[in-house]
DNA sequence: ATATCTGCAAATCGTTTGCATGGAA
DNA sequence: TTCCATGCAAACGATTTGCAGATAT
C-alpha cells in the first residue's frame, strides 16, 4: 500500500502525470478488501468525478498494473477485479453472493515444487481460485 | 472420455437430441490435449461442416459443460478454452507461445484443508494456474 | 408430428482505441 | 509551452440471443 506522496512519486519517476483520477482510484482499491471490478470503482467515484469516464479508469488501472503495484484478478467471473495487495495469495469467491476473499499464508512451495518437475515449465507465476459458500451463505442454505 | 455411443446415450438421457455437430465438437475435445477455445474448434470442423456456425459451438459447449463431461478453461486469456479431460488437474500456459498444458496428480488435500481452516469457506471447488515457460520457449531464451 | 437444433444476423457486455480538449510539468 | 491525460464516442472481440427453417425423435 502507498500513501497518495509515495504515489504520486512513483507516478513521476514513471513519466506519468499526477492526476486526481489516478489517485482517487488508487486510494479506492488501497482501502478495500472487496476485489472491485472497473464498474464498481467508476461508480464509487461517480459523485466525486461526475465527468469521469470508464476509458481513464481503465487505463489507470492498467498504469498502475504495470507499475506493479496493483493486480488484476480473473477469477472465473465475466469482468477482472482488481487488488491494491500484491502480496501472493489466493482468492475464493463464494457462489452464493460472488464475493471474493483473500485467502493469506497458504503454503504452495511444495505445490510449486512438484508443479515444476512433473510440468517440466520454468514457472513464474500461480494463481490459486477457490469456489464455494462463505459462511454467511453457507447458514443461508442449511435453513 | 465417452465414446459416440456412450454420448449419444447420455444426450438422449437429458432430452438431448443427438447431432452431427454435437459429437464432432466432442469428438474435436475428447481427442486432443491442447484445450482448443470456441474459435480453434471452428476452424477444426469448418472444413467438415463449412455451414456451422460459432453459436452451435458455443450451444454444444455450454451443454456439454452442464452435463458435466467437459469443463471450461479460465486461464487468463482473452477467451476460454475446453477439456474433456473432466478429472482434477491443475493448467500451466507458457507465456512464450501460448500453450496450455496439464498437470497431473499434483496433490492439494493439504492446502485446501489449509484453505478451507482458513477461509471459513465451504469449499466446493478449485482451480490452480501456473504460468512461466514451456521447456521449448526456456531453451529459445537461452539462446 | 412435434419438439428441439442449426445457422444466420443482430445484440450484448467488458474492454480498448482515436481524437479533440483540458491539465500537469 | 509541451506533453500527457481525460472524456467522449466509436470500435472491438468473445459470447449470447432471437428467430425461421431444418432435423432428430
Amino acid at each position: 500500500m502507498y500513501t497518495s506522496t509515495e504515489l504520486s512519486k512513483l507516478l513521476r519517476e514513471n513519466a506519468c502525470k499526477v492526476t486526481p483520477q489516478r489517485l482517487a482510484i488508487y486510494s479506492i482499491l488501497a482501502s478495500t478488501k472487496a476485489h472491485p471490478t472497473a464498474e464498481t470503482i467508476y461508480k464509487k467515484l461517480h459523485h466525486q468525478y461526475p465527468t469521469m469516464s470508464f476509458a481513464t479508469v481503465y487505463k489507470t488501472v492498467e498504469i498502475l498494473t504495470e507499475l506493479g503495484i496493483i493486480q488484476k484478478l480473473n477469477t472465473g467471473e465475466e469482468a477482472f477485479r482488481y487488488d491494491a495487495d500484491i502480496s501472493r495469495h489466493a482468492h475464493v469467491r463464494c457462489l452464493g453472493c460472488g464475493r471474493v476473499d483473500d485467502i493469506f499464508d497458504l503454503d504452495t512451495t511444495a505445490l510449486e515444487e512438484d508443479a515444476s518437475t512433473k510440468s517440466q515449465y520454468t514457472l513464474q507465476g500461480c494463481q490459486i481460485y477457490f469456489q464455494g459458500l462463505c459462511p454467511e451463505c453457507a447458514k443461508k442454505n442449511q435453513q
